[in-house]
DNA sequence: TAAGATTGAATCGTCAATCTTA
DNA sequence: TAAGATTGACGATTCAATCTTA
C-alpha cells in the first residue's frame, strides 16, 4: 500500500491533467479548423506508416494506442470507409487481422502534419526554453515507464 | 506565425498526452473498481464545495473544468438525478441558475477522496523524487498560462 | 479454455438550433 | 443583438455478449 500523495504531488497531477486538456483542445480546434481528420486518426495512420509493409495487427495498435478493443474495432470500420486503411486476412493466424495503409491514408498523414506541428510548437515549444522542453519530457518518461 | 517544433518539444508533447492518458485511466480504473463515480464526477463536486454558501453559475465551471456548454449541462442532469447537486434559479440573473452541492454529494466527495489520493500518489508520487514532482509542476504551469 | 476481433445495446459527447432574459 | 442555459439529432465510446480459431 501507498501513503498519500504530498500537496506537491497533487498539484503535479492536477496540472497534468488540465495542460494535456488544454493542449489537446487546441491542436483538435486547428485541425479542424482546417476540415482535418481528429488526432486519433493521425495516430494510427503514423502507426502504420512506421510498421511499413508488413502492417500491424489490430491487438497491436491497441497497445501502441492505449485503445479498447471495440474502440479500436469502430476506429478502423470508419477509417476502412474513409479509405485510409486496409483490413486483410491474416496469414499467420487465422482468427487475427492484418491492417495497413493506403495510399490516400499516407497522403492525409502528410497533409495533417504541418498543421499538427503547427499546433504542438504553438502549446508547447513556444512556452518553454529548450532545456526546459527537455526536462520535461525527461519527467514525463518517468511516469510512463511501466514498474 | 510560429516555426517547426524541434525533436525535444514533439517528444514532450507525444509523452505529456500519453503520461495522462495512462495515469486517467489508472485513476479511472481504481474509483470503477470501487463502485465510485468517475473524475468529472469528483471535480463538480470539488469545485461546488470550494465555492460554499454561494454555489456556482454553470457557466463559471465550464470555464473551471474547461467544459462545454452542453456537455456540463448534461454532466450535471446526471449528477441532479443522483441527488448530488441541486439546480436553483438565479436571483441576480434571470437567464441564470445557480448550482450548490447536496449533503449527499458532500459525503461522496470525502468517500471518493481516498481512493483518489491513493491513485495519485501511484500514478505520479511513487514514480517522481519531491523535487522531480516540484519541477514537474512548475513546468506543465507554464503550458497551463493564458498567454 | 483462451486469444483476437467484431457487434448490439446503452451511455456519453458534440454540433447546431432553441428558449429566455440582459 | 448577445449571453446563459437547455435540448434534439447524431456520432462516438463503453460494456457485455458473440463468433472464430489457437
Amino acid at each position: 500500500v501507498t501513503g498519500q500523495p504530498s500537496d506537491t504531488v497533487v498539484r503535479a497531477w492536477a496540472r497534468l491533467q488540465r495542460a494535456q486538456q488544454a493542449t489537446l483542445t487546441e491542436v483538435d480546434r486547428a485541425l479542424k479548423a482546417e476540415q482535418l481528420p481528429s488526432l486519433d486518426w493521425y495516430d494510427v495512420l503514423l502507426e502504420l506508416e512506421r510498421s511499413g509493409e508488413a502492417g500491424l495487427r489490430p491487438f497491436e495498435l491497441e497497445r501502441e494506442l492505449l485503445l479498447a478493443q471495440s474502440n479500436l474495432s469502430r476506429l478502423i470500420d470508419r477509417m476502412a470507409a474513409a479509405g485510409y486503411v486496409a483490413r486483410a486476412a491474416c496469414d499467420e493466424d487465422g482468427r487475427g487481422r492484418r491492417l495497413s495503409l493506403t495510399e490516400a491514408g499516407a497522403q492525409m498523414r502528410r497533409r495533417m502534419w504541418p498543421v499538427y506541428a503547427r499546433s504542438i510548437q504553438a502549446a508547447v515549444g513556444d512556452k518553454l526554453e529548450a532545456a526546459e522542453a527537455e526536462t520535461l519530457a525527461e519527467l514525463l518518461g518517468k511516469l510512463i515507464s511501466r514498474p
